[in-house]
DNA sequence: CGTAGGATTGACCCGACTCAAGTTAAGTGG
DNA sequence: CCACTTAACTTGAGTCGGGTCAATCCTACG
């Protein structure tokens, strides 16, 4: 549940940030494309969108002619069967890659919407095969955020499948947490812009076993639930709880 | 690199089955490449695997310097907690390509083991990037590939994190039967390799439930368990039971 | 003919679900 | 600045789907 129609308030903006002067391209996480590379990526992103929290960027079914890169902000993509439960398989934070699907198989098949206010570039997804013929290394990239995308997905899967609630909770706050700090998106406390209820979707629970599974961990003091966020206290203890087995992180490419 | 020019398409090597007679062009659910991109491929391919029902194709935590595509037989992709909990997360059938991640990131997160008897094709994973080069559409194939397998995860997620047992087994058992009958795996009667104890590591029941939830499909006569597989005697009743969405089917790429 | 992997079943239990009723906190309009 | 509204978080009570334990039964195969 906890789908509604949303009203989208988004806005067409002149672009605020050539691709020369990406923010990304500061942090350590990512390679640092070469300067033709960037040039063509330059003129491979066709816009910006900006949206609310909330809003909905790409549609289950819809034949979107883009694909989007997130700049700034938070956003998760779900399915919905047709009676309303709603299953969220993954979140997305800057530098990830939005709607690829949508460029290679017919449509979308799944949603995604913003959990805060978010920036995104904007691309023609009927050029993605210039990219791949222009600089084969960058389509060479995409493969990679595919392929890394799926490994997210295997873990989601192996945690729903077989974790227990707890082990569960832990494990999710645990890896957001580590995705979003890869990419600087906390400055000072690292709270997560999540409800409840998108923790149960996610988890395959229903909303109120997942408060009493919050509760739990939050007498614990591993962390506190704050005005619609996560505030992760102790990150350790979470990955100890989930059985994390430590991952390596290399630098990883984006669009 | 891969320098070897293919002028004469005859073969004199073990090899089986030579790109250019692969069994796979037969079927019209694949796209039929262009006649540079076969020969391309033909170099490319280096060698075949076969393997007898319950090898270990790749294991979690390996580095293996191939990359591999199923010619015959199946296969499933599975995870393992260190309490040994497992997950399976996919199946893998003929013209799917398997080890992509390790081609990709440093090493597996997830290992493949044989269902059946299998043929593989073997490629040398260090030589990807250079298909990239010589065949940006190829690439493209690749990237293609990559997306599918993420919406059968996604798909995957939705049935273990949202639907009940039992329609979470007609789902998969439909899903299966799909899958395969495009790529001609049944001849007769469409019996899947597996074992419930395969069912239940997919779906995330325990082993017991699993029997009985299967029992009461059998009861149903929408299907029938028979020595290690499972009879599909009802596709259309199962799709119903699952809330199958009518799933479009184009031509696909492979490698 | 014995063995082993796999399928079945019954008995009993618990983790997670639903229903129902609050409580808090953040807006919103007057 | 206060009443009203609404989204989101909590908590208790009772139920049930699915889990565990423990036999038992097949049946292919050495």
């Amino acid at each position: 549940m906890g789908a509604e129609s949303v009203k989208d308030k988004v806005v067409r903006s002149a672009r605020k940030y050539p691709c020369h002067q990406c923010p990304l391209m500061r942090l350590e996480t990512f390679r640092r494309p070469k300067d033709a590379e960037l040039d063509y990526l330059n003129s491979f992103k066709k816009g910006e969108l900006t949206v609310d929290r909330g809003a909905t960027i790409i549609a289950e079914g819809a034949r979107s002619p883009h694909l989007y890169t997130i700049l700034e902000g938070w956003a998760f993509r779900f399915k919905l069967l047709p009676d309303g439960r709603r299953q969220i398989v993954n979140f997305a934070v800057p530098g990830d890659l939005l709607g690829l699907q949508g460029a290679l198989m017919e449509e979308m098949q799944h949603s995604v919407e913003a959990l805060s206010p978010m920036t995104l570039c904007v691309f023609e997804r009927s050029e993605l095969i210039n990219l791949f013929h222009a600089f084969p290394e960058l389509g060479y990239d995409v493969t990679w955020l595919a392929s890394r995308e799926e490994c997210m997905l295997d873990e989601n899967l192996l945690s729903v499948g077989r974790r227990s609630a707890i082990e569960r909770l832990a494990y999710l706050v645990a890896f957001i947490t580590e995705r979003a700090e890869r990419v600087g998106l906390f400055n000072g406390t690292k709270t997560i812009p999540i409800t409840q209820q998108h923790i149960a979707d996610t988890l395959g629970l229903s909303l109120v076993h997942t408060n009493k599974t919050v509760r739990r961990l939050a007498n614990q003091k591993l962390l506190r639930w704050r005005d619609r966020g996560c505030e992760v206290l102790d990150l350790e203890s979470l990955k100890a709880i989930a059985g994390w087995e430590g991952e390596d992180v290399k630098a990883r490419p984006y669009l």
